[in-house]
DNA sequence: GAAAAAATGAGGAACGTACCTCAGAAATAG
DNA sequence: CTATTTCTGAGGTACGTTCCTCATTTTTTC
């Protein structure tokens, strides 16, 4: 049988009651008695059963997913996934709380936060650019004892406890080699982004400059095209700079606007003739796979973001180490051999 | 606050004792009264709490996690991941019990896994060649009510309750993909493999042909030479295949032997001269990786692996249903560029 | 409509832990 | 050495479920 405490109290020869001060981190206990149930804790090799410990705090985790209103494939997955997560994290007492905030507005996304802290909430995961004001809200939210992780998008110089997603620079410099091998030779190659404002899509192109310039000096890499999250931009700007330089063999698309891209490329007969690799596997980036439009996908696993971003908020609140290694989210690679099987959505319970 | 049984009881007008019936499956409830009490759970939305359920079921969960006794490195980072799951199962009352067998006596492994019916566990992870034997062994223990799942090694013919790995067809079709790409140009490739018995190594190796001569006829594949897990033998049989064959300018390396094959190159001095191409992340894998020896390697998490076993055969034991999408193992591939950083061991508590 | 069978209710103990109170013991200060 | 402060013990209740038992009610059968 597993020792309880029960058996901890037997041991250290001490009572329940003191036990109970020592596991806890409870004050009014002398530093002896504390090193005597911790060895008696040693000794017998106690292991806190935790969903005992939970029931017990009746302490149900009220964790708040905080995304921007972007209507974007990506953001889509990534609701789907917390809305599986959600349910399955019901019957772990957890609840999950999702809110919104308009993409450029950062006083409504600091609004939201703050607000946040009025409602009895354990932790909250963010997606957002980081702004002086972002990062008063998120000092603040801490100091209310609430832990924070950032989610996809860093947040380094806040208070964040920890971050979930992958390093964007090494994505790049992962897309860049790719490219370059899978270019076979010279040739020119056009970057696609949304807008060079977000982090992601600025460190991503510099990732995959310095392996560009460093292994792959025969390709040209031009100057990044910007989206701003309009389809019919890209396709416009896609058509002109195509019909500027001569010898494009490559696009990289630093970010959303698979389906846009695609049409472009339609539009101007090129479909399947262009190395093209972009990020994150939204459904878009999928169908572009199968029919071989595109040769590769960077991406991260969004249904292992949300539930690692759950456990590490978990795992803050209960003050329990966690996982490092499960909790590394991994840059993956898709292409049209290694595309896992559609998600299906979830039969209900 | 969320609905408990007690409210489930009011709702439907019946005792708790009657709740607990329907919850649990347990005979003498009209079909009357049944209907009634799942119409108030789906009213009130109600959500068993397991940590609460497991605790008064008093339920720990044996778990078996059977494993050949080979040296490999692949075998060994399983352990290491096994390891560090337990470790942390451990405070969700679930206990991991490790069985080696020698890798080619099938019958040491029937004996082991009939020996474990005796032992009260709930359920068999394993990793094993198929054979009648085990087949066998693997329907009586079913009968037992042991839930069993197929780790790494699928059993297809067998009763097990679930795969837990990859699809090695699709490996290996990824690997030619990458290696067809990268190789820019017609020469030939060589195939090793530790032994052509193994099921993944026929898979990938089929995966791997099917790709090449459906896109890639400029390369010519040449016969899997096998090393039966001796360095040597593996060293000897690369350097002769070279000598003969002209043209040579990628290896698919199809399971174990990195290091071998590393030494195998260097005292032929052809060490970074080729597309070299592996499988499983080993150290020395990553450590080929890491010095541009090697071009990719198709890998599975192995901390995924594991952890998905255990969540399978908890859920199995349970009788609850799985999220699907979490326990799909993906097809890594991992160049130098997205090399994960070295899982730390994990602090202790 | 009586006897038998089936369904239901009421209540309680248990799982392992958290957290509370209050009395009493031990250590420390003066 | 006493007064005060600090520690410790004993005991209880609670968390949401499971799983008993036994009495009582309802339904079915002949």
């Amino acid at each position: 049988m597993r020792p309880t405490v029960i058996d901890i109290a037997r041991e250290a020869g001490v009572s329940l009651a003191t036990v109970d001060r020592v596991l806890n981190g409870r004050p009014g206990v002398r530093a002896k008695t504390v090193q005597a149930v911790q060895d008696a804790i040693t000794r017998l090799g106690y292991v806190r059963d935790v969903a005992a410990a939970n029931l017990a705090r009746s302490r149900t985790y009220r964790m708040a997913f905080v995304l921007p209103d972007t209507e974007s494939q990506f953001v889509q997955t990534l609701l789907d996934a917390l809305d599986l997560a959600g349910r399955m994290a019901a019957s772990a007492r957890t609840e999950i709380i999702l809110r919104r905030f308009p993409a450029e507005d950062p006083h409504a996304l600091a609004a939201i936060l703050t607000r946040l802290a009025a409602e009895d909430i354990a932790g909250v995961a963010l997606m957002a650019p980081e702004t002086p004001i972002v990062r008063d809200a998120i000092r603040s939210l801490h100091q209310q004892g609430m832990a924070v992780v950032a989610l996809v998008s860093d947040l380094p110089n806040t208070e964040r406890d920890h971050f979930v997603g992958i390093d964007n620079i090494a994505a790049g410099r992962t897309a860049a080699v790719l490219m370059g091998r899978f270019l076979t030779g010279q040739g020119q190659v056009i970057v696609v982004g949304q807008s060079m404002l977000l982090r992601e899509s600025i460190e991503r192109r510099f990732g995959f400059d310095q392996v560009m310039m460093r292994d792959f000096l025969q390709v040209e890499v031009l100057q990044t095209v910007e989206s701003h999250g309009r389809p019919q931009v890209l396709r416009q700007i896609v058509s002109e700079t195509l019909s500027h330089a001569a010898n494009v063999r490559g696009i990289y698309l630093l970010g959303a606007g698979h389906r846009a891209l695609s049409e472009a490329l339609a539009d101007l007969d090129l479909a399947g003739r262009m190395v093209v690799i972009g990020h994150e596997l939204t459904p878009h980036a999928r169908a572009a796979l199968e029919a071989g439009r595109m040769d590769a996908v960077i991406t991260q696993n969004v249904g292992h973001l949300v539930r690692s971003a759950l456990r590490v908020l978990r795992a803050r609140t209960d003050r329990v180490p966690i996982d490092e290694s499960q909790e590394q989210i991994r840059i993956e690679i898709v292409i049209r051999e290694n595309l896992p099987a559609r998600a299906e959505t979830q039969s209900d319970l």
